[in-house]
DNA sequence: CAGTGGTCTAGACCACCAT
DNA sequence: TGGTGGTCTAGACCACTGG
């Protein structure tokens, strides 16, 4: 059943035609003319009706394949999606920069910077056995007018004899310590984050309760051989912080 | 300058041309022997090179793009991305299904499920104004052995007045009740994620230390008209959870 | 078997960028 | 102006699904 009556896709317009199709598609799932688990036109379908070619009409097809509401079967047809409401997706580009557009004032405050000698716990986390390693220890505090919202230790392996610099001392970003001090490239990193009750040393640094609830983040670094190359812990004031995730069809625009 | 030397594409294959080539480049990338910043050869060259048509090439570029690894630039050219490690996503395919995984003998124990009026706060929470509203109500636990894991209480308009069923009683899932008691669509939602001492409540259901810390999730769940037809309030103990993200050119298979 | 989506081709025109 | 990526066409063959 072809569901377009009055479907309008203008030809000549600047807009693509793969994007027009696309929206005039979302709108209609949107709105539920055609519900979940119901059979979209077949691609033939469309690119006939459209007068369009079956590439394009594909190409509007699997923008909505991305967005997660539609699903295509091959030799069956393509289909409305279920909203899948049960993901958690909690993103938050840098939880910094988060601060930098909410606080005004924020501030990043160096409690100290030096070169230490490996210990065993350093060598567990960065998976080497050589003693005689050498690496860069930092702890910052973020804060934001009178408040201290987070604070953080970062390790990174210092290899490279390079003097650290002033802007570095300022906001040492883990990423570009590791390209700035070591001759690893970073590419990717894992994270853990965990709730914890703050120790006695963070609550003095904060400015809280002692045991006071607390979001605890531990990242490390790789280098593309999945070699660790740098690491970290972040602490962050449950009370200051928040992670806030959609899910389904809602709407970005 | 043309990257390619043995690179062999093998056009006979049952898998496809821009899937070869697709994980022809991201190898060269991962490898370093395209670096960050440095240009890919043009479509037109790698068309040419390995004898493939142009929207082939274009096909294995654009999987390049969605993996972050790559950006276009019209005039331009096409370029080695610089991996973002400053992100975080969290996520977590249903925090639940998690636990299914993990632990052999889960448990969804119902604490509690009623049809109540509504109340100042749950009018708030669902933006309406109609007092003879009813909500069905529910609590329920989630153990795996003799451990409670999470607890949760939810919400949901009820206008259809159908029969709750035993299967419903057994594993209440916020949308799948909303579908069933509702003439609404669940489509989308919304959650906040904050960290949080457990109540005295809280702490005898899940049998841990008053103001333990805990994971506290709300999700309002909506309709394709974005209004509000379900609510839940999740809580999961800070000792048995912990949310993990991979960024940057993390390699998934 | 006919019909579906998945892949692929060999062209074409365009907007944009550098020179 | 020439080269880039962005869009689009009108075909083609394939693998898979269902009756």
């Amino acid at each position: 059943m072809v569901i377009q009556e009055e479907a309008s896709i203008d030809k000549s317009s600047v807009i693509p035609i793969y994007y027009q199709l696309y929206k005039l598609m979302e709108e209609q799932i949107r709105r539920g003319d055609l519900k979940p688990g119901e059979a979209l036109p077949t691609e033939n379908e469309l690119a006939t009706h459209f007068e369009i070619s079956r590439m394009t009409v594909r190409r509007a097809i699997s923008e909505l394949v991305s967005a997660d509401m539609v699903y295509a079967q091959q030799g069956r047809g393509t289909f409305v999606a279920t909203p899948k409401l049960d993901n958690i997706i909690f993103e938050l580009s840098d939880f910094n920069e988060e601060i930098r557009r909410r606080g005004l004032n924020y501030k990043t405050t160096l409690l100290e910077a030096r070169i230490v000698r490996a210990d065993e716990s350093l060598l567990k986390k960065f998976e080497i056995s050589d003693e005689h390693k050498r690496f860069l220890y930092f702890r910052t505090v973020l804060s934001a007018g009178d408040d201290r919202l987070s604070y953080e230790v970062k390790y990174t392996i210092y290899s490279k004899s390079k003097p650290i610099l002033e802007t570095e001392l300022k906001d040492p970003s883990l990423p570009g310590l590791i390209a700035a001090h070591t001759e690893y490239v970073p590419v990717s990193s894992k994270k853990v984050l965990q709730v914890a009750s703050c120790t006695e040393e963070e609550a003095l640094i904060l400015g809280i309760a002692l045991n006071a609830p607390v979001f605890l983040i531990e990242q490390t670094i790789y280098d593309p051989d999945l070699r660790p190359v740098g690491w970290s812990k972040s602490i962050y004031r449950g009370d200051r912080y928040k992670l806030t995730s959609y899910d389904g069809w809602y709407k970005k625009e």
